[in-house]
DNA sequence: GATGAATGAGGATTCATTCAT
DNA sequence: TATGAATGAATCCTCATTCAT
């Protein structure tokens, strides 16, 4: 009847913890979560935390690494093999990967970042390295094969990228914000693609 | 240590008090700036700002209100005297308040609202009604007039006003986070406005 | 009847629980003793402790200084007023003195000293210059002064003052180890001066 | 990290964990040496530790009781076999003996009892019936049987073998604090037992 | 009104000890 | 036996809030 309260399980304890953190920290916010709750949700003790993570910054260093991870590099790693146009790249999967943002655990991390970032550049500096540049060269990459391609034509968007971003981090925060006031993320999305599309097609 | 930077008559008060709070909470976030510190640079003693504001998070929310006040409200007021066609409209007064927006107050409290807005939700309220929802009416206002003039033609665009403030909303969150790694972000905003336009014209 | 909680008393505080603290260190050692039990003994709370107190080493370091200052200084100062013949002011007031430490406060120091000193490198040297090499000069001063005078006679004792804190140095120890064995401390030390005096007499 | 430094014959464990938590304690003091950081030195799991000691307390104790056993006995023995005269014995092992000391692992026990023996009363019970009672008899026995030869006359320090360990005491302690405090702690013990062999001589 | 000394609940962190494997 | 993952009581310290003066 009574679980064992007392199990080993090395391997899987670090991402279980930084799983209940990232939860935890996404519901309350770093500063409001308290480490016997990231345990508690966790199913373990806060002995065990603190063996597997220093301190709570620790903890909440890893959260950030530990969602950042492979995700841009997935993108960029498609933009390289796709056979499609650049439109159609950007209308198709382009637009999938930039609409699924808001409701992905990058947007918390995305949050959190604001929240806490300013007390911790090293992750800031970290995040900017692995993400942030990483997904501004993916979208640098795709206009300018289709510049290459002849499918665009040069303009000062080649060196804005950021305008691809921009209604996503704007429907980022508004989710966090205000969740109950709708707003169309996708609709939102997908009309800037087109602003941009028809901007940069020859 | 640091010389109290206000210290006027009794009535002022709560005003400096709040704006003693605003800087500090700049500073280093809402959890992270103490009461006490809020007090010393007022020039005020902890006691006296409790008999003002009975708690932080009293305090907190006068903070919010008291940047918020007036600025979309004068937006408003120019859009409806003004004599300029919508274009230039756009491009002048409306290009220039936006572009100020990632350096006002205004990026301070939107940056304190995505900390700690999940946790005070009449505040969001309070800034969706007051800000956001005001904001976004003027926008629509200026695209629809310029409709009804035959200056602009009906788009998408016109029920997704969140489209100018895409780009604002980016840099406001990039200066916040990266500002060491420069972004032109009235460039950005400019472009966007740019991209709008050429959209919207008839 | 019931004490009112509050009082406000400034200028005491600290002097209060640095003498609370003297207390509970002696009894338990610096390590055992918890911050709450000596905010407690104060008749204060624990915050109020680490108004005056940043940390529980910082208490500790002032309840060391605190009960060092002045001790050995008055004895120079009688040391070079004194009318009295080098032996009988040995055999009187230096006497007096030396079998007074056992039963001080400077015995407990002593103590908490050899525990915790070895941690606090900066307060052994305090301790050091403030109180041991004071006391080996004042004992260095009588026993020259005493050949100066032609009383004692030059002697391989000029050097070591050590000699005549030897019975002292072991009757701290044995009372704080053995209190139950007994052993005449001052006969002890009464015994070492004599065979002192007995060697450098001219 | 640091490589075990025992690893030997199971029969040999609970040695070798005493020996390493004398290090560590001598190092660190009791209370901050982790049992972890014993284990480690040890070569040995934490859990075996366990196995051979209930707990830090048990474990102290038998570091206190396996370096204190034999050396006094061992001196007891040379004293009762030797055909030395008595104040040639005083001045050869006796004195060669006690200038070990302070460098020596009793004087680490010294430290250690002092700072934990408040809390150990047994042990406190222990060392001084295996080690300070027959120290002192041991002397006692060496002046007693002096007097007996005539080579001694009958004095007050007779009841007083205190004073031969006084400066001993007094270099367990000054080296503990004051390592870098120069003091030539052989001289200081072999110029008291100058003293007294002076004062007891027929 | 003002002050800032005083309070104490709250939260991060440590570490002796246990126990499943 | 032997291991070291897991536990949780114990403690230091912070800081919003109160209240005697």
């Amino acid at each position: 009847m009574s679980k064992p309260r007392y199990q080993r399980r090395k391997q899987d304890r670090p991402q279980e913890i930084t799983e209940a953190a990232f939860d935890a920290f996404a519901e309350k916010g770093y500063a409001s979560t308290r480490v016997e709750e990231v345990a508690k949700r966790a199913g373990v003790s806060k002995g065990l935390l603190y063996l597997y993570f220093k301190t709570k910054e620790e903890l909440f260093k890893a959260v950030v690494r530990n969602v950042v991870v492979r995700r841009v590099d997935a993108l960029t790693e498609i933009v390289e093999t796709t056979e499609l146009s650049s439109e159609a790249f950007i209308r198709g999967p382009a637009s999938t990967f930039l609409k699924e943002v808001p409701g992905s655990p990058v947007a918390v991390i995305i949050r959190l970042l604001i929240s806490e970032g300013p007390r911790h550049p090293d992750l800031l500096e970290y995040y900017y390295n692995n993400v942030v540049s990483k997904g501004l060269a993916v979208i640098k990459r795709i206009v300018s094969r289709g510049i290459e391609r002849g499918e665009f034509r040069p303009s000062v968007v080649d060196d804005l990228p950021h305008l691809f971003l921009a209604p996503v981090m704007l429907s980022v925060v508004w989710r966090s914000l205000f969740a109950k006031k709708a707003l169309d993320t996708d609709k939102l999305i997908d009309t800037q693609l087109e602003l941009l599309l028809t901007h940069i097609k020859a």
